[in-house]
DNA sequence: ACTCGTGTTAGCTG
DNA sequence: TCAGCTAACACGAG
């Protein structure tokens, strides 16, 4: 599930319940959530601290964390990745849980798929649900690493990001140390809107073509916030091989285009 | 049984 | 050295 808004919902759910919540244990037992960290390590970094921020770039999620104790330095940030498959879960005193996205059917919650969480001192929980398990946790995770985020970007931080290099828009469009929060169907939804071909080079896009998705790119975002997820897009639904464009009604073409399936409309995003 | 995948990244290549 | 591409990662869903 989780690109940008997604993350972002997830976020916010941090931002209001987790926060200034004392820590008194860590679940950092899984070694791959947990990599590079060897178990513990992430648990002594943490305990008897709080979260004070929750913070986003991209796909990627940060909390800074208060010193020990009254006047203590304050600890590592604490990075936390959703993967392909990652959703966090919080636990108040009474044990009502909230979630940043829809509601997990069946044994969704099983406490197996816990690959992490920190239990506060009021008993509540904060809990990454990860079935995948590609999602990552991490102390001092890299930031500086990643582009402007999709979510606000100027436009020529926009043109710039893309212009670099001979890659394919849509490989471009991926690139999160070029922008960060984009991903698959994401791209996919920017590409469609914007009525440009996934597999043409960025060197061979004119003006008009980048103005036209970084309109489309800030359209999609914007949509997928306010109606819950990357899900939502419109041309989503139509990545299937009897999938028709939800526009002129073409029929949708299929390519591995930047290593990821990739759907486009063969009349209006045609080579 | 078998293939696919809404993400990242180590490793290879030109 | 770097941009670009592929395979690998883990494991559930169809």
């Amino acid at each position: 599930m989780p690109e940008l808004p997604e993350v972002e919902t997830a976020r916010a759910v941090i931002a209001e319940r987790a926060l200034d919540r004392l820590i008194v244990d860590v679940d950092d037992s899984d070694r791959y959530e947990c990599r590079p960290h060897a178990p513990g390590e992430i648990r002594q970094a943490l305990l008897g601290r709080r979260l004070t921020s929750a913070n986003r770039r991209g796909k990627s999620m940060w909390c800074e964390t208060s010193g020990v104790g009254r006047c203590g330095e304050p600890g590592p940030p604490l990075g936390i990745h959703l993967g392909m498959a990652g959703r966090i879960f919080i636990s108040d005193a009474d044990g009502d849980e909230a979630s940043g996205g829809d509601p997990v059917h069946g044994n969704g919650t099983a406490a197996i798929w816990t690959r992490f969480s920190l239990t506060f001192a009021d008993g509540g929980r904060l809990r990454l649900f990860d079935k995948r398990r590609l999602g990552r946790v991490r102390l001092d995770p890299d930031i500086l690493g990643l582009g402007p985020d999709a979510l606000g970007i100027s436009p020529p931080q926009f043109r710039t990001a893309l212009a670099r290099g001979t890659a394919p828009v849509k490989a471009r469009l991926l690139d999160q140390s070029a922008i960060a929060g984009v991903g698959n169907l994401l791209a996919d939804e920017t590409l469609w809107q914007g009525r440009v071909w996934p597999g043409r080079r960025v060197q061979d896009l004119l003006p008009a073509d980048v103005d036209r998705l970084y309109r489309a790119l800030n359209r999609s975002l914007t949509s997928a916030i306010a109606n819950g997820g990357v899900h939502t897009g419109r041309v989503i639904n139509a990545r299937r091989s009897d999938g028709r464009c939800p526009r002129c009604h073409a029929a949708m073409a299929r390519a591995t285009i930047g290593g990821r399936t990739t759907w486009w409309c063969t009349v209006e995003q045609a080579a």
